[in-house]
Order: structure tokens, then C-alpha cells, then sequence
DNA sequence: GGTTGTCTTCGTACGGTGTACGAACGACCG
DNA sequence: CGGTCGTTCGTACACCGTACGAAGACAACC
């Protein structure tokens, strides 16, 4: 298969998912592609517009909003699509918001997310309001997600337990009041409700999600 | 003024501020200390825990919630400060979240942001449903603030129209279809509303934290 | 006083990074 | 065959984080 921009690309986010993107360098990426560093400056000027391509191919994986169901389906869809693939790109959290320029998948999304919700009757204004809270709130619960290191309520739980322990650990060293007298809401929270029942982030998103699109609903139906 | 952590941290932030995180190295913050880059190891481990260092300072610029005032009056103006703060240090969006081991003033702000929450009678569940919501909200606002190069709206307006003509400019060399052609919706809003009327970050921000608290109490009142 | 030890500073060096430059090589066209 | 062009790559430079050990400052001891 001869060398092509989509291939360096293709390769470069196989290399982001399996290392993580601090760990992606120029010259990892051309030995993986069996090839000299600087032969990759021949198919992307830099490593910024690298990353620029890698994240179009993250944006294109977000499935679009469909148009032949109601708005808040549709939303709702799209917000699952984009924390699905935003969790399988972990490495691309934080990188798909800031960046300077869009590609064209993520200027499709954006359109057709717009699209959807104008044609459901939100007004210009309300658009982008909708438009703002909905992916503010979906790229900050990725955000958060980003670095735990647990898939399931299960896997929280056990992370809860532990984290208490080394907090009771560093508070013997430092001879600090336990975790329980010095923070008792998180004590709570942490070793009380999570390492019992553990949490579920799946969930969770949804419970925020529903909440949002509620209250978009009742904006945009009283306007 | 003799050197200490306290001074190394300040600095450094100083100069993430001053000239971003990503060109923060630790000769540069040795070099603007008027000393050596290796004098900086005594005062801090390592480059990963300069930063966790950073992002706890910021975290000590948060305002506690009040606890004299309702519910939803404090976490708004928690709310509010947050997204300040991270205005004033947008280096460290992106940060704060993902850092492994948090720091006092972290540990200090989630724990009262809980108890405040706890004590306007939310259960535990909601609690951590609520907290999760905001901090999303809060944080991904950030996110999409942070590389924004306007501060008001008369400035989205001016970028708005700069962003049209770039695009407009691409499309004909590469003999695209226009913007307003190939993204209807994207053209109305980014080339319509926002270039004639602005967009003000700072009224969108309270506009969908409001429509999440609303929300929040709705479900507090209701359990 | 001299000696010892601890604390702070720093020079040097190693292996990594992004990428500028120019040489080499093949395929193609005249 | 000669020439052009697209592609590859070796080398080099400036920068990065940081390991190591030497050098100095200064207090506490004999």
C-alpha cells in the first residue's frame, strides 16, 4: 500500500489510541509506516496540521443527526455518538475544541447539528444557545472522563476504595486529619456512596443529557 | 527574595500565563528565576508535578461557595468564578481536570461544593448528579472558550466576518461550493447572526447555566 | 580553629523532540 | 538519451526533560 495523507493519518491515530498522543511523535509515526521522519513532511506540513487531520477523522466518526425523527431524539443520538467515539479517541478530548481551524467533518457536524435543531423551530438565538450548552456539556463530561481508569460502576468502586487508602496513607505521613474530618462531603461521596454502590458514567450522561434537553424544550416551546 | 516552591509555582504560572502553557519549559522558568534549569529540582520533582502544582493555585483562585445563601445562588456564583478564573488562565483548561492527583485547594473546593449541595437537601445520588452536570457544563464552557481570540461581542462579530471571507477565499481556490451552498446553516448563523448582532460568551454561559439549575432544583423539589 | 555534614546551586551530558536543507533516486516525458 | 518532477531520506540544529556529580555556603560539632 503506497504512502498516502489518509494512511499517515489512519496510522497516526492507531498510534494515538494504542500510546496516547503525548506519547506520538514524528519520528515513531514514520517507523511505523516503515519510513524516514522526514518523509512524512511531504504529506502534512507539520505536526500541527497533523493533529488537525487526525482530529477531522475523529469528527467524521460522529454519526450525524438524523432528520426524520423528532429533535431531542436526534439530539440525544448525536450526544451518545460523540461520547462514544470521544471515549474510543480519548487522546483527542481537549484537542477537538481548541484547535484553530476545522476540517470538513466537523464543519458537516456542525451544520447538520444546526440544521436540526432550526428546522425544530428554535429561533437563530436559541440555536446557538441550545447549540452552546449541549456541546459544552458533552465535551466537559468527556473531559472528566477522559483520565479515569475504570469502565463500569464496578471498576469506580474499586478505584474509590483505593483512592481513599492513599489518602489515609499521605494524611499518616504529613500527620493531617483523616480524609472523614477534613473533607466529610467527599468522604462521603468518595468512601461512603461510589465505593459501596460504585458510578456509572454511561448513566450519569444521560441523567445530564435529558436534564439539558428538558429544559431546551421548555425554552424553545415557550418561545 | 530567597527561592522557594511557593515562588517556583508562582513564576511558573506567571509565565503560562504570560506566554502559554505548551511554550512553559523548565530552563525558561529557571532562566526568569535568574537561575540554573537544575536548581528547579529541588523544589519540585519533576515538569508533571510543576503543573499539578500550577493547576492547584488556580484552584485556590475559585471562590468557595457562600453558605448563607440558597442553593442555587451560591453554586451560580461558584459557577460564575470558575469560568473567570479560567479565563484568566486558560493554560490551564484542559488541566485541571485531567491531572491525576488532585491538590488541597481542589480537594477543598469539591468538598465544600458537596456540602452545599448536601445541605440544600439533595440526596447523595443527585448530589453526585448535580456536581457532575455543573462541573461538565463549567468546564467544557471553558473548553470552547479557551481559544476564542475575541472578548466580547463586538469582537465575535469582527471574527465572525473574518472567518466568512477565509473560508470564502478557500472555497475558491479549491473551487468548492460556497460556504452558504455547502453549510446553510452554519452560513446563517456564523455569517447572518453572529457577524450582524455578536455573540456574548459571558450572557451564554449564564443563559445555559441557568436553564441546568433550573433543572436541578426542579429534580431536588421533586425527590 | 578545623572538621564534618547538610542544603542549595549548577555544568555537563544523554536521549528525545520538531523540522530545515539538500542530496539521492526512480518514473516519466521529450 | 537528457531533463524534469515527485518522493525519500541522512544529516544537522535548536530545544526539551532530567540524571549525575561536583562545588560552594553555612551551621554544628570536637
Amino acid at each position: 500500500m503506497p504512502l498516502s495523507k489518509e494512511r499517515v493519518l489512519r496510522t497516526a491515530v492507531d498510534l494515538a489510541v494504542r500510546d496516547g498522543i503525548e506519547s506520538l511523535s514524528m519520528r515513531k509515526l514514520a517507523d511505523e509506516l516503515g519510513v524516514g521522519a522526514m518523509t512524512l513532511y511531504h504529506y502534512v506540513p507539520n505536526k500541527d496540521e497533523l493533529l488537525d487531520g487526525m482530529v477531522d477523522l475523529v469528527f467524521a466518526e460522529i454519526e450525524l443527526p438524523a432528520t426524520d425523527v423528532d429533535w431531542q431524539t436526534a439530539m440525544r443520538r448525536r450526544a451518545l455518538s460523540t461520547r462514544d467515539v470521544l471515549n474510543r479517541h480519548r487522546w483527542a478530548v481537549g484537542l477537538m475544541e481548541s484547535r484553530a481551524t476545522p476540517g470538513l467533518a466537523s464543519l458537516r457536524l456542525h451544520d447538520a447539528v444546526l440544521g436540526c435543531l432550526r428546522e425544530a423551530g428554535f429561533s437563530v438565538e436559541l440555536t446557538i444557545q441550545a447549540y452552546s450548552v449541549l456541546d459544552a456539556y458533552i465535551y466537559g463530561f468527556a473531559l472528566q472522563e477522559k483520565t479515569v481508569p475504570f469502565d463500569d460502576a464496578r471498576g469506580a468502586a474499586a478505584v474509590a476504595e483505593e483512592q481513599t487508602r492513599q489518602f489515609a496513607e499521605r494524611a499518616e505521613e504529613r500527620q493531617m486529619a483523616t480524609l472523614a474530618e477534613e473533607f466529610p462531603y467527599l468522604f462521603e461521596v468518595v468512601a461512603g456512596h461510589v465505593a459501596e454502590v460504585g458510578y456509572d458514567f454511561a448513566a450519569s450522561f444521560e441523567h445530564g443529557l435529558d436534564l439539558i434537553l428538558d429544559g431546551l424544550e421548555q425554552r424553545r416551546s415557550r418561545s
